[in-house]
RNA sequence: GCCGGGGUACCCGAGCCUGGUCAAGGGGGUGGGCUUAAGACCCACUGGCGUAGGCCAUCCUGGGUUCGAAUCCCAGCCCCGGCACCA
């Protein structure tokens, strides 16, 4: 793909930008409230603003446009908004990289962004990053005639003049309902970046989270071994403690205890508990062989030496339990077997070691980790396998183990119970701890290893409370969510949400209100923002100061408390403003509907809904949510790392606007992932060009005046798919709806043509039509079509095409139908006898047939076909004479009806079958034309049809015999 | 692990809820038409067999329900996504 031009958007359509440029100056897309005009609120989540917009975006926003464009051509006053999303850490990150001159992130900038050379030393400031992509895809969007009212447009932080007003207000008042807490929490923590890293900020370690670990304290003279566990259950099977005798450990003075860690381990405590002071280093040497004792039992356990054991793991201190784990098995039975290595240790001591069974596991027996070394063969410490049999006996003992007799007060209850149950008793008696710990290495970006702190003072949005919980479910199963299966992921995803960290220490955004060394969180802060679309055209266009935006107006406003005459005088907006800014408020809300991609479903989508069901009263709450797939491009997912990342602009200047809205709307619907692919966005590009050479053709060419059922088959045909259409938008399925209105019309207007050489005004009424349904996926084509058919204005203003049921004419349809069967069956016998025909014949059926036929119309078919007997039994009481070959042909007649569709009617049906002959009588020069040889119509007991072999006695009602005649 | 979504022909994909209309539609390929030629466009074919419109096979695998199963039920195999402080 060609590199864009960074400064203009390039399409290779130029009337693409004509119509661009008509609509803006038109400003039709403006919307303000229009007293009795029904509206339609619909919007998309913003995007944010640290690189090119790609059509992953355009994906997602060219559904939202589309549905826009369709519910403004059926007559609704629509409001689609646009703004920038600021708020992130991720461009501050982006900044710190360049100003360390990382080589990876100039080069993305330049090769893969395309950010012109001299702007580049600029994106040291975040701000400037935000405003420069701000300005470049603003033109991406206009471009796409995504059709946008800009004059609600803004960005969010605090570097806007009024976005932080509104964050304030909102926060103030979710404050004082209750729905923020403060609290603290584990993160994952860079200790030089001194931020949270998430994964996105990872070299290394993606996906890994905080895991929370025991400590089991073991006491040691005056101090204690703290060993980590994710087992506390374990402590009744305890033989002995390890400690790694190469590492350094170190003595903490730990809550009025002092416990013994590695030196690792104590530099991660420190970020996650108070007062910790480092009183000594050790060397664990001198504590192998010596004696500590464990909590709960209170049993002697002996300290011993083993190299797996890792300092960079939990605490560096592992207590041992050789029945059910099999690192300590396999450890123990290394020091057994060479008890010389265990210098300074009791050999006699070492040897009665054994393993103490506490858990019976369906399946295994005593010693379900001696089982599993045994099985896979494991008889070194430094064997990898030792984890997956680690995982294993993990894994069965939670599930399905039971403790044992000699696990007292927990005997007999299950693993999983008594863990939690083990660890709030240690945890209690100053026994044990927790500590957290995180699964693997993670690296941060700037190249440092990352560890768990707790955040303290850290402030929530309490999504668990149960209340909150119950309100959104309740108005999750009311509300209009597509597809209908996103429903149910909502449901789980609010049963699943527990409180959300909604503040941050660094990165753009906006201040806490009342602690501004926070800010609100990226999705923290963009919940509710829908609603500042419905008032943000009064600041940008100076009506209202930033300044006068005070609480008390934006209760107003949004809640309706206060009064606008007191308002008025405190801030000095005329009263007048404020009422049409409530009035406008209320005009527009609630939304009638939020697209996004699914990924948005667990996150920001979920608290759109909290926020709104905490903030607004009911009926301002969302009306509908419509999810939809991630794109691939090539089957690949889409990835700047991977270097397939298409910009909007590129895909532009390749295939033109048009071609790219709709190669995206037939990739997929629902919430299928779409995939970008090269060749159907040429084949698109296509079909729109043809498009238009029809619209030409069908211009320039004469038309007849005398219409017939062809052109009633045409407008049958047509209401059908403006019926279809309708109905797959109604539901946001934009895949069938942009596929029928391009193919599915296509594929009609081919067939008319096709029989129809000479063209009549059906035709410019379909072709009206086919502009219309292609207006919301193909705007600057239809456009373009519209007005070469000379319409005045704009199709993107024109009527959505009304259903018109009187319109649908099956006859008609069938009839068509018929012809092609018949073309097709020919076609399959010239195909068979690999022959050049001379002739075909073609016979209709008798009239008894027919009277057949309506005798069974009269009953249910499904019956017929199950037991035939009955409509056998009556067609002969009408033809007594016929009773050898009745049986066969009511089978015959039934199995072939019943392969037409069902809704045809079975009038429709037997009229058909009594005009067949004429059908094909009037159809007969096509019919000549399409096989290229002579067509006789016959009627199966004519006289002087000519049937050498017999063929027309094959005729059945609807399924003419055929007798082709060929070259021998 | 938990939750969600899937497996359909050479490729992409519809159909499944509500069983019979059915294996849509598009791409690719093959043949033909149009054309001075190319492209565009139009037509046919594109699982197997067949000298008459037919027969057989097929929708991840294996069972079941039914007159009838891509569709409903049961079991299994495999793939993808989300899992939190990240936009």
């Amino acid at each position: 793909m060609s590199k864009p031009n960074n400064r203009s958007i390039e399409s290779p359509i130029t009337y693409e930008a004509k119509w661009a440029k008509l609509w803006r100056e038109a400003k039709i897309f403006e919307a303000d409230p229009v007293k009795d005009k029904p509206k339609f609120f619909i919007c998309v989540p913003y995007s944010y603003q640290n690189g090119p917009l790609h059509l992953g975006h355009a994906f997602t926003f060219t559904r939202g446009d589309s549905y826009a464009r369709f519910k403004r051509m059926q007559g609704f006053n629509v409001l689609f908004p646009w703004s920038w999303h600021w708020t992130g850490e991720a461009v501050a990150g982006t900044s710190e990289r360049l100003k360390r001159g990382d080589p990876a992130i100039i080069r993305l900038l330049r090769d893969i962004d395309n950010v012109p050379e001299d702007l580049i030393p600029r994106f040291t400031d975040p701000a400037f990053i935000c405003k420069y992509y701000t300005a470049e895809n603003r033109k991406v969007v206009d471009a796409m005639g995504f059709s946008v009212d800009w004059r609600r447009e803004f960005y969010t932080t605090d570097l806007h003049p009024y976005y932080s007003k509104f964050i304030h207000w909102q926060y103030l008042r979710l404050r004082e309902k209750g729905f923020v807490s403060k609290g603290e929490h584990p993160v994952v923590w860079c200790p030089v970046c001194q931020s949270a890293t998430g994964d996105h900020d990872r070299l290394v370690g993606e996906g890994i989270v905080p895991e929370e670990y025991t400590l089991v304290f073991f006491k040691y003279d005056e101090f204690y071994l703290a060993a980590g566990t994710l087992r506390p259950e374990t402590i009744f099977g305890a033989t002995n403690v390890w400690l790694n005798p190469d590492v350094e450990y170190a003595l903490l003075e730990y809550d009025n205890k002092r416990i013994l860690v590695s030196r690792r381990a104590a530099e991660k405590l420190i970020e996650q508990k108070h007062n910790i002071n480092v009183v000594k280093l050790l060397n664990a040497k001198e504590l192998i062989g010596k004696k500590c004792k464990a909590p709960i039992t209170g049993v002697e356990l002996p300290i011993l030496p083993a190299n797996f054991v890792d300092p960079n793991v939990v605490s560096g201190v592992v207590y041992s339990v050789p029945a059910h784990a099999p690192y300590d098995y396999v450890a123990l039975l290394e020091l057994q077997r060479d008890l010389s290595k265990s210098t300074g240790i009791d050999a006699k001591l070492l040897k009665e070691l054994k393993p103490i069974s506490i858990i019976s596991v369906p399946g295994y027996s005593e010693f379900p980790a001696l089982d599993v070394v045994k099985k896979m063969g494991i008889s070194s410490q430094e064997d990898a396998r030792l984890e997956d049999a680690t995982k294993e006996v993990y894994s069965k003992e939670f599930h399905e183990g039971v403790m044992k007799d000699n696990c007292g007060e927990y005997s007999g209850l299950p693993v999983r119970v008594a863990r939690d149950a083990v660890k709030a008793r240690l945890i209690s008696t100053g026994l044990g701890d927790i500590m957290y710990d995180l699964s693997g290495k993670v690296v941060c970006r700037c190249g440092n290893e990352c560890l768990v702190k707790i955040v303290k003072d850290q402030w929530f949005l309490t999504y668990s409370d149960p209340k909150w919980k119950e309100k959104v479910k309740t108005h999750i199963m009311k509300m209009g969510i597509f597809p209908e299966e996103a429903r149910q992921w909502f449901l789980n995803v609010v049963d699943w949400l527990h409180d959300w960290a909604c503040t941050r220490k660094t990165g753009l955004g906006t201040s806490l209100p009342w602690d501004s060394s926070w800010i609100v969180e990226t999705l923290s802060d963009s919940t509710i923002y829908p609603a500042l679309y419905t008032i943000s055209k009064y600041m940008n266009e100076g009506t209202v100061k930033p300044e006068q935006l005070t609480l008390e107006v934006l209760d107003y406003v949004f809640i309706g408390i206060g009064n606008p005459r007191v308002i008025s005088k405190e801030t000095g907006i005329p009263e007048t403003t404020l009422k049409n800014m409530r009035d406008e408020f209320l005009y527009w809300y609630p939304v009638d509907c939020r697209i996004s991609a699914k990924e948005l479903v667990p996150n920001h989508l979920t608290f759109y809904l909290f926020q709104h069901v905490a903030l607004f009263d009911e009926n301002l709450w969302p009306r509908c949510i419509g999810a939809n797939g991630m794109i691939t491009v090539e089957g690949e997912k889409m990835s700047k790392s991977k270097g397939n990342m298409i910009p909007i602009k590129a895909a532009l200047a390749k295939y033109g606007v048009d071609a790219t809205r709709c190669t995206l709307l037939l990739a997929a619907e629902d919430m299928d992932d779409p995939d970008w692919r090269d060749k159907n966005a040429q084949e698109t590009r296509r079909m729109l060009d043809l498009f238009l050479k029809i619209v030409d053709e069908v211009l320039s060419s004469g038309l007849e005046a005398s219409e017939n059922r062809l052109d009633r088959w045409l407008i049958s045909k047509m209401v059908k798919k403006v019926k279809n259409i309708t109905e797959a938008m109604e539901s946001l399925k934009t895949r069938t709806a942009c596929h029928e209105a391009l193919y599915g019309m296509y594929n009609d207007w081919k067939w008319y043509v096709r029989r129809r050489k000479k063209l009549t005004r059906s035709a410019l009424r379909f072709l009206d039509t086919w502009v219309r349904l292609l207006a919301p996926f193909a705007p600057f084509t239809a456009e373009e079509a519209w007005s070469k058919l000379g319409n005045n204005g704009f199709v993107s203003l024109a009527k959505w095409p009304d259903y018109h049921p009187e319109e649908v004419d099956e006859f008609a349809e069938v009839a068509e139908d018929l012809l092609a069967k018949l073309l097709v069956d020919v076609r399959e016998i010239m195909g068979v006898t690999e022959r050049k025909p001379i002739k075909v014949h073609v016979y209709t059926p008798s009239a008894w047939k027919l009277n057949v036929l309506s005798i069974m119309l009269s009953f249910d078919l499904k019956e017929v076909m199950r037991d035939p007997s009955t409509a056998i039994k009556e067609s002969l009481k009408m033809f007594p004479e016929k009773r050898k070959d009745m049986p066969i042909l009511v089978r015959k007649i039934v199995e072939y009806i019943s392969s037409f569709p069902m809704e045809i009617p079975k009038k429709v049906l037997l009229e058909l079958a009594l005009q067949e002959k004429k059908i094909y009588e009037d159809a007969k020069s096509f019919l000549e034309s399409e096989i290229g040889c002579p067509f006789n119509i016959w009627m199966e007991d004519e006289q002087k049809a000519y049937d050498p072999i017999g063929k027309s006695k094959q005729a059945l009602p609807l399924r003419p015999g055929i007798f082709v005649e060929m070259l021998p």
